[in-house]
DNA sequence: CGGAAACTTGGAGCGACTCCAAGTTTCCGG
DNA sequence: CCGGAAACTTGGAGTCGCTCCAAGTTTCCG
């Protein structure tokens, strides 16, 4: 019962702060506003998130949720990884779109906090999602098998989000496009490289 | 003459704080002790750099600067662009790998506070190394045409820097088997794509 | 020389975050 | 059912980064 409690105040922590960071904003509410609103002290709200960041990290995994789906959805049978990533990646633009408008500019601080924290929490679950496309692709054979699985994850993970985080900075960047183009750069760089120049000693 | 008072005391400034950076390390010493030991009052140093990120970031802007110029240097007239990474990537690695003992955990911090804002300071020369790359690739014809040069380089910066900030996590980090690698598989993105399957309507 | 402009400085103040001792609540064995 | 251990909450004091501002002080220039 002591366990329930914790997870409803948590909850309740949660739920405030989304409130709160969507419409006074991130940098206009406090933690004590939201421990406030929450029905707990200050003090408390650090029992259960490390810090403020941590708490808009929680509320912005869901986004990249919605690419995880996507990416782990059962990949048409006749298409290959890089045309899988590349359709996963469109299909989930709408999401990722609409999700700017609702986290803003937190959304940049997830990921600044994300790109360089080992990709854990929400991002966690995308490299998972982008590892198992490359252990599958290599298995099949279009994925290049000179390099681990989870470090072309992280490769492709980290320019994603480059184009991401430039996109947040800059409404006008043409996210569709960019989006577009990073998937046939990433496709491109993990496929299996042609036997001709360009190899380096064993 | 003001302007080169300014210039003393900005340079005092870093100096200390390199200083203290260094022996005491980022944490343990305050904007306080830095102001103090440059002989000027905190707020002072606040007209000189924004936030305590700032003079760090300026600190590690030499870090980078190696790795530029190794991409700037003039290529080798019969290798590809690809090759020209590669070997810039495994030049610089030395310095970089001694840049960790003296910045430590610091240039976490700048490539975070970087990765994120677009590239400005010491990072935003190294885009531009990459960009040039890039643009005299697109024009000798093996880096793809499809993808703008300043996009490509953004893309290749952040695998780039993925894979340091994930090093810098993690002192066991293959680093020298993980740039080479990082430089295979962003060489054979920037390449011009096969025109087998994978095209998408233009 | 005298005033405008640039720069410095101390102080007040805010918010994130830590530490801790003193509660309060929950749990569990006897 | 009771009493104490363990878990959790809380307020308070304190640090640090950072901002704002009014009151100097220095530099420049007509």
């Amino acid at each position: 019962m002591r366990e329930r409690k914790k997870h409803e105040t948590r909850r309740r922590l949660l739920a405030e702060a989304r409130r709160l960071f969507a419409s006074p904003g991130y940098f206009a509410t406090s933690i004590e506003q939201i421990a406030q609103a929450a029905d707990v002290a200050p003090a408390t709200l650090f029992n259960y998130f490390p810090s403020k960041d941590a708490l808009v990290a929680e509320l912005a995994g869901e986004v990249f949720e919605t690419l995880r789906e996507q990416l782990d959805r059962a990949p048409a049978p006749d298409s290959s990884t890089q045309a899988h990533l590349g359709r996963a990646l469109a299909d989930a633009l709408p999401a990722i779109r609409e999700a700017r408008d609702v986290l803003g500019p937190l959304l940049l601080r997830v990921l600044r906090r994300a790109a360089s924290d080992g990709a854990r929490g929400g991002l966690s679950r995308l490299h998972g999602a982008l590892s198992r496309l490359c252990v599958a692709g290599q298995r099949r054979g279009d994925v290049r098998g000179d390099v681990e699985a989870s470090f072309l994850a992280e490769l492709a993970s980290a320019t994603l989000l480059a184009a991401l985080g430039h996109w947040l900075n800059d409404p006008r960047y043409p996210l569709d496009a960019r989006m577009c183009q990073a998937a046939a750069v990433i496709g491109d760089g993990l496929r299996v490289p042609m036997p001709t120049h360009t190899r380096r000693d064993p």
